[in-house]
RNA sequence: GACCCGUUCGUCUAGCGGUCUAGGACUCCGCCCUUUCACGGCGGCAACACGGGUUCGAGUCCCGUACGGGUCGCCA
């Protein structure tokens, strides 16, 4: 795409509904990677014009969940600018400004204590950057409504209400007044407004101001292809916050649904994204959120943390668990078994076998063993050649088990199951030499002398 | 119901008239690696919604049908 004439204004207007969506989320990654992207500005504004609806917790959600999502606005809440306040609810003074314009070139008149917007008779044109030309006759369609209830249309007056009779503005007209105020030259948002967008493009009009870019990106879907609710698994942002996502990872599959890079890469990061985003990548069709890819995606950002960051993103995951964070056996073990994990929320049932005083054994580990009648032997070899170790270090250990092996003519795998068992009650694990050696030698040959079957299973 | 938008493997997508016996990724399956389980590597299954045009030639352009989604509020 070529490069926008003018500095780029993008915005994001969410209402604070106590959540983010992914949906919502994606809009305003697009918005933010936008305006990085070309070097523009972020708007945060807050569309809480409908009182009953608002309250400051709704609205502290939204912002923590782009703040870790780490799409910093340059306005907004908490960071004033040249078109503050950021709030519609105390806007007002500028919406009278603009009503009275409107008035004042009769393009609006009073119907039971309301003020409405008369609609024009003609086709209205919007070149949307994603959907092309589309147009309608806000006149001839307003003027009847479909009763869902009633499954039929009635007749309704196509004239748009923009302000109740208690004085409150609405959406679509405060919409426009703010992007147009505040200078807004992109609206990127879902596609569920593209229909409402000859109405914006009439008040424009109205306003004799001159249009913003559009452009509407497709909306997500359930993967049985309904509508993404807030019920469903992956919809909410701060849900993957809790789940030990990182936040470039989320970001990551966001973009790739609805937008293409256009090659074969899938993994980007945050700043990545910034490189390679433009608005022609953007897909004209809804896509499925598919939860497992996005853990898939999460993974793969985790395996290229270097391991300073992999610990530090671990850190709250094991303090929640109980685990403390600054055992000094959790990075090792970090590093044994990291590549295990898809998500930072798995790490500590993947860490607990190792860092555990005792020993707890899964019963289907136990019948694995049950029918062995070699243990007692088993046992005593890897006892004789673990004590004997000068050094206890993964090296050694690893030669001791073979040499154990040997002594018994018997294959490693038969020797390193019941071990494994023994130590950590599992029978799956990352390798099991370093894994003796940071549970440590006493602790190892401690549990060996106390490993003989019936083990009852804790 | 009217209007608007969309339709390539189960899913996300590449493809912008010939290079498509349609490419990549997730999932699933098989093999390899290996002390187990993962990771990794290799391989496999699997798609142009349907019908008409246009064209020497259509996944790619046009029309229709079907299906999906959206909008039609004194919600945003």
């Amino acid at each position: 795409m070529n490069p926008p004439a003018a500095r780029v204004r993008t915005r994001f207007a969410p209402s604070p509904t106590g959540f983010l969506h992914t949906g919502g989320a994606r809009t305003a990654l697009f918005n933010w990677l936008f305006a990085r992207r070309y070097g523009g500005d972020f708007i945060l504004r807050v569309e809480d014009t409908d009182a009953a609806r608002n309250s400051e917790e709704g609205l502290a959600v939204i912002l923590d969940s782009l703040r870790w999502l780490g799409l910093e606005w340059d306005e907004g809440p908490g960071r004033d600018g040249p078109h503050s306040p950021y709030y519609q609810s105390q806007r007002r003074d500028i919406y009278d400004r603009y009503l009275g314009r409107l008035q004042a070139s009769g393009h609006v008149y009073e119907d039971d204590g309301a003020i409405r917007f008369r609609v024009p008779d003609r086709e209205i044109a919007v070149d949307d950057l994603v959907c092309g030309r589309i147009s309608a006759n806000l006149r001839e369609q307003g003027s009847r409504r479909w009763d869902a209830e009633a499954r039929r249309e009635i007749e309704t007056n196509p004239d748009l209400v923009i302000r109740r009779p208690d004085g409150s503005y609405i959406f679509h007209f405060v919409n426009v007044v703010d992007d147009l105020e505040m200078g807004v030259t992109h609206v990127i948002r879902g596609e569920d407004h593209l229909s409402n967008t000859p109405k914006h493009v009439a008040l424009f009009d109205a306003l004799k101001a001159p249009l913003p870019v559009y452009a509407h990106v497709p909306l997500y879907l359930n993967a049985d292809g309904s509508k993404m609710s807030k019920r469903d698994q992956g919809a909410l942002i701060h849900e993957y916050i809790e789940a030990g996502f990182v936040p470039d990872a989320v970001n990551n599959y966001m973009a790739l649904l609805g937008w293409s890079p256009k090659d074969d890469r899938e993994i980007f990061t945050l700043a990545e994204l910034v490189e390679r985003f433009d608005l022609d990548g953007i897909n004209r069709s809804n896509s499925k959120f598919d939860y497992e890819k996005c853990v898939w995606v999460n993974g793969e950002h985790l395996r290229r943390l270097d391991p300073a960051a992999y610990q530090a993103a671990t850190a709250p995951y094991l303090k929640q668990a109980g685990i403390p964070a600054d055992d000094p056996r959790v990075p090792a073990v970090l590093a044994l078994l990291r590549d295990r994990a898809q998500t930072l929320g798995q790490i500590p049932a993947l860490l607990a076998p190792i860092l555990a005083d005792t020993v707890k054994f899964d019963p289907a580990a136990l019948a694995k063993l049950a029918s062995r009648t070699d243990l007692d032997a088993v046992r005593d070899a890897l006892i004789g050649k673990l004590e004997a170790l000068p050094e206890w270090n993964a090296e050694a250990i690893k030669e001791a088990l073979h040499e154990a092996a040997g002594a018994l003519d018997a294959k490693m795998g038969a020797i390193m199951l019941p071990c494994r068992v023994a130590i950590t009650g599992d029978t799956s694990g990352p390798d099991l030499a370093p894994t003796l050696e940071i549970i440590g030698r006493e602790t190892v040959l401690q549990r060996l002398r106390e490993f003989s079957l019936p083990v009852s299973a804790a």
